[in-house]
DNA sequence: AAAAATATTACTGTATACAAAACGACAGGA
DNA sequence: TCCTGTCGTTTTGTATACAGTAATATTTTT
């Protein structure tokens, strides 16, 4: 069961359950509501009770699972109310970031930023692009806006706001007129950064989180089975 | 995540060592840069490694210590550079959390608003209080703030971020006339909460959180060993 | 046959045991 | 004197053992 994305051997293996648990969590293989068993997942893993615990611990703090006293962890269920509180944030923060990244961005940053854009585009326009691939897409390219920020705290909790999110975004993604008008949203967001118009930046971007917002409001039934 | 401030019986014993620690921490008795060694610590916490090494993955979590590999956790040191971001994403969360408060606050909030300010002012009156006492009396002003804007996420984020900051704040109550100032502002705040006076409220927490932020960055000297 | 009581299982929570890496001290050689 | 290699200690990382509890199955009683 071996799990090295990008990372090297050396890895304490609390830290390869944990990525492991984490991408199963967000792409879906463990779904919401799912017991997470320590002895279980240490057979399948191949690794002990110990690592598997500690990389519950942290996905615990991450909001990914939750403890039930006694039972032990289950996958997070996030309700609409915590979907939009997560969103209600989220565009804070967001706009936070587009305006310091409009103050603090360098050139190399807003070639990076470039770059991502047309990377996302690429696949958007593939018609037959897998979706976790786009979905990474999309990511990395507000992650360059994050990296213009400059501020550390900020790129750790956007990043993690996001990934509350993260199974939402690909659903939503599967809609076709959705991502052509997200290469629009992003083409128009680079242009504000780059003549370091703030308020059009600023208002673009809060566009483009509340469009996520009814985007993904609206492709969620869901709710609340216990 | 883990706000069970009631200590019972069954609480599992990584939840008080989490406790416990983090207290120390934020109390100064763990010193920045300190070495967590987990042997000692069940030592004379009384209990064995397994539940010293999950509380160390929380805090690890909440970003109060940093693991060295194959050295095990030490208190995470802060710098003035990650102080300042913290205080940048603070003042842009807390903006958001009295912009909710304003419209979210029931009756009731408001009353434990004002109940909150009133410990607070008596403790600023009483000259011989405790630092601590008074540090968590205006935690806990702020925290009705938080609690009124029925944002779960927020209400976390807020607490987390405050957390990164204590012994500061610490550092900066000792000054006799920074305390009357603080009641000042609490005051101010509570009349534009009461009016819905977003505006106001919102230039209000600003300026609070800036002269936090003036009164911190003059009170550090500090900065960068090793 | 239904409900209550009891045994059984399965799991978590905690402690302990073991292996291997990092650090420090000391000795020997250039 | 300084380097270097080895040994012993300390400490982490991981595995396993044990205890207690919640859930489930089974038996008993009515």
């Amino acid at each position: 069961m071996v799990n090295d994305n990008e990372i090297n051997e050396f890895m304490p293996l609390r830290e390869v359950v944990f990525l492991t648990l984490r991408k199963s969590i967000l792409k879906g293989e463990l779904h919401p509501g799912e017991r997470l068993m320590e002895i279980s997942l240490a057979n399948k893993l191949g690794v002990s009770r110990t690592p598997i615990r500690e990389a519950i611990r942290m996905l615990e703090h991450e909001g990914l699972v939750v403890m039930k006293p006694r039972r032990g962890a289950q996958v997070a269920k996030i309700t609409v109310q915590e979907l939009n509180d997560v969103l209600e944030v989220r565009k804070s923060l967001e706009t936070l970031a587009i305006l310091k990244a409009c103050e603090r961005m360098t050139e190399e940053d807003i070639a990076a930023m470039r770059t991502a854009e047309r990377n996302f585009e690429e696949l958007v326009v593939d018609k037959d692009s897998d979706l976790t691939e786009l979905a990474e897409a999309d990511v990395a390219f507000h992650d360059t806006i994050y990296q213009g920020t400059k501020n550390r705290r900020l790129i750790q909790i956007l990043a993690n706001l996001r990934e509350q999110m993260y199974r939402f975004r690909i659903e939503y993604l599967k809609d076709e007129e959705m991502r052509s008008s997200l290469v629009t949203e992003h083409k128009a967001i680079i242009e504000a950064v780059c003549s370091r118009d703030t308020d059009k930046a600023v208002r673009y971007i809060a566009q483009h989180i509340d469009n996520q917002q009814k985007a993904i409001n609206a492709s969620i039934e869901v709710g609340s089975e216990e």
